[in-house]
DNA sequence: GTCTATAAATGGATAGAC
DNA sequence: GTCTATCCATTTATAGAC
């Protein structure tokens, strides 16, 4: 075990000192995780992680950075396949509740900033906000080709914002009740509405039928 | 000025204590927040703070609950007046922006127990939930008024659960972009469309006409 | 009720041997 | 790259005069 080469000792270390500091960081908030207790939390002394991040704020540059990465690399490419609105819109709200579902550090280390915002390191404040544009761009993307928006970049904006504050929402109340879902089912009811209040033609979806399979509804 | 009674003096600088902490704590976080920075904000020595609350805890539970009772205050009653459906969906949806946008506090101190929560006291956490689960109980005899639903109390939930997503993801963005606004335009759509297809019925509500004044439409 | 002063603990960060 | 030991600032909280 101690064969391996001296830097992949490094990375995997690196790699362990990462993955306590986003658990704790997720739970607690940045202020309230300190180094000794990353430190704990993956057996390392604390001047190996000075030693890999030189300070807090790097650790949590770095934990963002990750998550940014992680997260996006598991959100499904933007341009969505199906052959008509319905069929897309089912695999797109599918793929965003599992996304959401299987990682659910993103939201909480990005509310970890507002702790941080004003006074911290400009790096972490740059990192948050390289995270949130990502996620912007993507939902942007995503429903546009969706709904076939080219030619509406507002209107596949509002819908991006309100599928995205639904999504946070959806994360804020996860804080207290753990085993919360984002429901795909009113989602879905709403998104179609708000594309045929703008206008945008909807073939092949029936006003508001009972959604297919593997959509969220409660009971 | 001098002359005001002790126990005057002594309110006074409990509230001016409780300003001071309830601003910090909403913008840094707790675990962020020192003692000594309320102090500093507020202009009183640190042993008079732990005079009137005895911990950190006890403060944060104190700005908790005034917050708390300052929101439902706030909030407009819970038996919306109006004839028809689209009446009293306007002036819910307008009460509900205007305390948002009012009452900026609220969702970032309860996001702020992200830092306190496992460990920390029992009473800080009961406080929160009891906050949460006055918001939760006011939006859902809201909108069971609005939409006349005494008789289908699952909708009611589901429209409550989905506004108030709305409002604290939107309250999330905030954090990012401090002068975004609750868009109560589409809102109002979506709103409309979730009952129309769980079989509510709508009178006096066009489909998914322009918006009337009042209510937010981007652009 | 308010102040000064201070105790006791913990935080972030570094030194230097290995 | 990892470890022990340590510096120094800051934190929560208290003591006791006024």
């Amino acid at each position: 075990m101690t064969q391996a080469p001296a830097h992949h000792r490094g990375t995997r270390s690196r790699d362990a000192i990462l993955d306590s500091a986003a658990d704790l960081m997720s739970r607690h908030g940045y202020a309230a995780t300190s180094i000794s207790m990353v430190s704990a939390a993956c057996g390392l002394p604390v001047s190996s992680i000075y030693w890999h991040f030189g300070s807090k704020d790097g650790i949590y540059v770095a934990v963002l950075e990750r998550a940014r990465t992680v997260l996006l690399a598991a959100l499904p490419p933007a341009d969505v396949p199906g052959a008509d609105v319905a069929q897309r819109l089912d695999t797109f709200l599918v793929e965003v509740a599992d996304a959401f579902q299987r990682h659910p550090h993103g939201v909480k280390l990005l509310l970890g900033l507002g702790t941080v915002q004003q006074d911290a390191s400009a790096a972490a404040v740059a990192e948050v906000r390289r995270y949130r544009d990502a996620l912007v761009a993507w939902a942007r993307d995503a429903v546009s080709s969706v709904f076939s928006l080219r030619d509406r970049p507002e209107v596949a904006d509002e819908l991006a914002r309100f599928t995205l504050r639904t999504a946070s929402g959806t994360a804020v109340a996860r804080w207290f009740e753990p085993d919360t879902v984002l429901e795909t089912g009113p989602l879905r009811v709403a998104l179609l509405a708000l594309a045929a209040h703008h206008g945008v033609p909807v073939r092949g979806v029936p006003g508001g039928d009972a959604p297919p399979r593997g959509i969220t509804t409660r009971e």
